[in-house]
DNA sequence: CGTTTTCTTGAGATGTGTCAATCCTCGTGG
DNA sequence: CCACGAGGATTGACACATCTCAAGAAAACG
């Protein structure tokens, strides 16, 4: 773990950049220490699909392989920490606790794509929205300030294009049914990015995913 | 290794069967030896999506976690190498090796992943159909009788319906579009299932992806 | 303030889903 | 050997969710 610490380095960006290309030569691995990110996937026609959600402390970058599959994009300013590949590919090999954390979470990034995969293959546009704003009220419900009987509140991350780039969907769409969702009272907006979700249960009700417990484990 | 080799055991499943529901109890880790398996979540209301597609060779069960995430299905005969979970974990412990190679199948099925999270979400179903078809003629080319200059033959392991779970559309979409393909040259029938793929660059041309190279690192 | 980006909303087009009828293939039992 | 039935597959007609194209409104920014 010290070793680690010797041959990190941090790097900075601005939101809105392209931090990385796919198909670049990546000659490190990173971690996000503050801000968001995003994976995506564009085809020859400019359609993009987003495939992963960087968060602080998730890991970019693929031991043994030295080009990028993806485009990475900070979504708000960024700071990741980096250590250089090679270093941090021999260091892999003397240390296996590094690479069984590193299993673990590789784990729990394929349970997110498949859970995702389910959302976009079989979910209406309104369940979509609903399962990503669920999504994005969990992980700041800890966080977040006014966490009394189900409410919660929080500030949307992503543009209108890049939660249609999550979801599968045109920006319209999403632009849609948001204020379908708002009409109905899901949820409440103030300007276009700070949400309040008044009860908890009712937005869940919406991303048509099983309620009785057993979501983790 | 050799300890690998003690521990196991094999059993049998029929096509049509399924092996683990979702919630399951799951006190063994596997491997595919021979057949077709897929994983696969459903919806209360019965809609469900394939998340994954098993062949000989790849892995079912996560370690350090003991009840299933998703329904195991044989869709052919299928034969299954099977370890107690916890022998297995132990291992994992004192050999790194088996980690890493684990590590390595499961960065792999991630992007397996995010190929497909791209194919749900902004593929049309014509694309869906086409990019199904190519890798499963991928995979079988090296297998397969007649490939002579980008001619490719090959049996459907899946039915309608299973590539439709797949793919996320419905089992008459992809008929159709099987009756489409047909129609326009790009595919050939024999009965439901089996395959000629006169022009494998036509059928790639129609996936939507990248044609120059790239797909593979 | 202008300018630009982001977002909202409308009207119409279209791809895919839904419902229903029919067909094909194959295995089974009379 | 043939009739029958069951599961899988095809095809049609129509419905409807989402996309496309377009005009504006509302923030964000210099």
């Amino acid at each position: 773990m010290d070793e680690l610490e010797e041959m990190k380095y941090y790097r900075s960006f601005e939101a809105g950049q392209t931090i990385i290309w796919s198909g670049d030569k990546m000659d490190f691995v990173a971690s996000v220490v503050e801000g968001i990110a995003t994976l995506s996937q564009t085809m020859e026609d400019g359609r993009t699909q987003m495939v992963g959600l960087l968060l602080p402390s998730d890991f970019v970058g693929r031991p043994g392989r030295d080009t990028a599959a993806y485009d990475v994009i900070a979504t708000t300013p960024l700071v990741m920490c980096c250590f250089r590949k090679k270093p941090f590919e021999e260091l892999m090999l003397r240390t296996p606790h590094v690479g069984q954390r590193l299993l673990e979470m590789t784990l729990d990034e394929l349970d997110a794509a498949r859970e995702w995969m389910l959302l976009l293959g079989r979910k209406t546009a309104r369940e979509k929205i609903s399962s990503l704003l669920a999504i994005i009220a969990r992980r700041d419900a800890s966080i977040s300030i006014g966490t009394e009987a189900g409410r919660v509140v929080f500030d949307l991350p992503l543009t209108r294009e890049a939660m249609a780039d999550y979801l599968g969907l045109t920006l319209e769409t999403v632009s849609r049914q948001i204020s379908a969702l708002k009409k109905d009272g899901v949820i409440q907006l103030e300007g276009k990015r700070h949400v309040t979700v008044p009860d908890m249960d009712r937005l869940m009700d919406e991303t048509g995913d099983d309620t009785d417990g057993g979501i983790f484990v």
